[in-house]
DNA sequence: CGGAATCCTATATGATACTG
DNA sequence: CAGTATCATATAGGATTCCG
């Protein structure tokens, strides 16, 4: 199905980063303020934040609106693709909700190889 | 449901490597030896393959068995815990398999703010 | 406040050569 | 063949500073 070159390997460029899934769950509820977002996340430094932001809209995940005020008011939602995006990380939500102690008991078991 | 330090940053963590979900997504079909893995994957380096190869058993998605024989064998398999894992990255790919053509729409389309 | 610019560091990846 | 070691590079991330 994917591998290689196919458009899996698009998706996976989506979601390798490692910002890039966070940020899209963190505006699953609506509109969003980059400093609420940063709150929200937490340990994300502006910088990052900026860079997923430019890079998810460049992918056509979010959209970003400016409004001509001062101080200057800005806000980021997903759009339809975004949204789209939502089931499959929720995904890995429930999976790691389910299996985050077995991963851990592996870690803990876990010796290398003689 | 996740954000910051929960659990889901842990499933976040094992997907957000470039090639954890790529090995796993190439192991679904049973044991494969590294150099058909290496083929199979195309454009991953030994050493990447080797350490994401090390990663996941750490994690315990994946289970190494070494035979003693000359020229020496080598095989990787899925754990039950890494199988388990198979569904939410299939999501993604159908996510991709069906989007695929919208974000490349939006990458045409995308223009950096004034 | 949003964010751009700069500097610095850590990590990820690849290529190559070498070992058992 | 599987894997390690080494070197060299690219990218990601953070902290800080400055601007409109």
């Amino acid at each position: 199905m994917f591998l290689a070159d196919c458009q899996a390997r698009l998706a996976f460029d989506l979601m390798t980063n490692t910002w890039n899934a966070v940020v899209v769950w963190s505006l699953r509820h609506g509109p969003r303020r980059p400093g609420r977002l940063r709150e929200e996340i937490g340990g994300i430094s502006v910088k990052v934040l900026t860079e997923t932001l430019r890079r998810l809209e460049f992918n056509g995940l979010v959209a970003r609106r400016a409004y001509a005020e001062a101080p200057p008011r800005v806000e980021y939602e997903l759009t339809d693709l975004g949204r789209s995006l939502l089931g499959p990380i929720e995904a890995f939500g429930e999976w790691a909700f389910h299996h985050a102690d077995e991963v851990m008991a592996a870690q803990d078991r876990y010796e290398p190889a003689p």
